[in-house]
DNA sequence: CTTTGTGTTGAG
DNA sequence: TCAACACAAAGG
């Protein structure tokens, strides 16, 4: 355009907008920026040919700056738990670059198929009775690898612990005190009943990981290395549940 | 020439 | 922390 003065951006301005979303600028040529403030400094996320584009794209960063709770455009859904795992995956650059150049919807849609093919065989969450409270939960990871962990209640402690098989996987993940472990039950779109429960980790240094947070009690950071771990439960959310129990409290969805 | 996104400012 | 504004740098 031959004057910056006469464009659209600033009749668009001018005349009363009101901004529709959090992040979102809207360019001289019509284009649409969307921006994220952290830290004392801005990141630019890039330009999108739609208004609802940019504001999804500031959702998304949002919620790798600063996790699920993060202020965000459009409301959160089903989906966001899974999402906020996926990009759990990838370094903040990596996440950016996937926002900026367009990539990351195909990504994120790729680790939902991923996630899916895994029901082919007779994948199901399965908790098999064992003698008094103890249960046996089967539960795959994001690559689809199966766990199984005996879970109970002990009375000496007054409290609901893993026991066999958990130290596998503390040690497989590498968990360390801090982390969170993320519980989600993933749904089967076509079919109904054909979900499975997914166990994901989240490094600590990342606010990911709202939905079912357990924290290593203090006093038993030191045995991680033990067959055991002391778990509690903060809060639960609104993962579909068919009525497992666990941290001895019921959920249902 | 067009588009991006940075420099900058003032409000909240 | 944020959007608005102005415009220089980047891209084709």
């Amino acid at each position: 355009m031959e004057n910056y003065w006469e464009s659209w951006y600033v009749s668009y301005v001018n005349y009363g907008y009101l901004q529709k979303y959090k992040g979102v600028v809207p360019q001289p040529n019509g284009n649409w920026g969307a921006q994220l403030y952290t830290n004392n400094q801005r990141i630019w996320l890039g330009t999108f040919t739609s208004e609802i584009d940019a504001a999804i794209a500031y959702d998304r960063a949002s919620m790798k700056f600063r996790g699920v709770d993060a202020p965000r455009n459009l409301p959160l859904t089903k989906s966001t738990l899974l999402e906020a795992s996926f990009q759990s995956y990838y370094s903040i650059e990596t996440i950016l670059g996937m926002i900026k150049y367009g990539s990351y919807q195909a990504k994120f849609e790729g680790y939902q198929r991923v996630l899916k093919a895994d029901k082919e065989s007779d994948i199901k969450v399965v908790a098999q009775g064992l003698a008094n409270d103890e249960v046996v939960l089967s539960i795959y990871d994001p690559q689809g690898r199966l766990w199984e962990f005996r879970y109970c209640y002990w009375k000496s402690s007054k409290s609901f612990v893993f026991t066999r098989g958990w130290n596998l996987f503390v040690k497989d993940k590498k968990l360390m005190p801090k982390d969170k472990i993320i519980f989600y039950f993933q749904e089967n779109l076509e079919m109904q009943n054909m979900g499975f429960w997914v166990i994901d980790t989240c490094k600590s240094s990342s606010h990911i990981g709202l939905s079912l947070k357990l924290s290593v009690k203090q006093e038993e950071e030191e045995s991680l290395k033990d067959d055991k771990m002391d778990v509690e439960m903060i809060q639960t959310s609104n993962v579909k549940i068919q009525g497992l129990k666990l941290f001895g409290v019921q959920i249902i969805g």
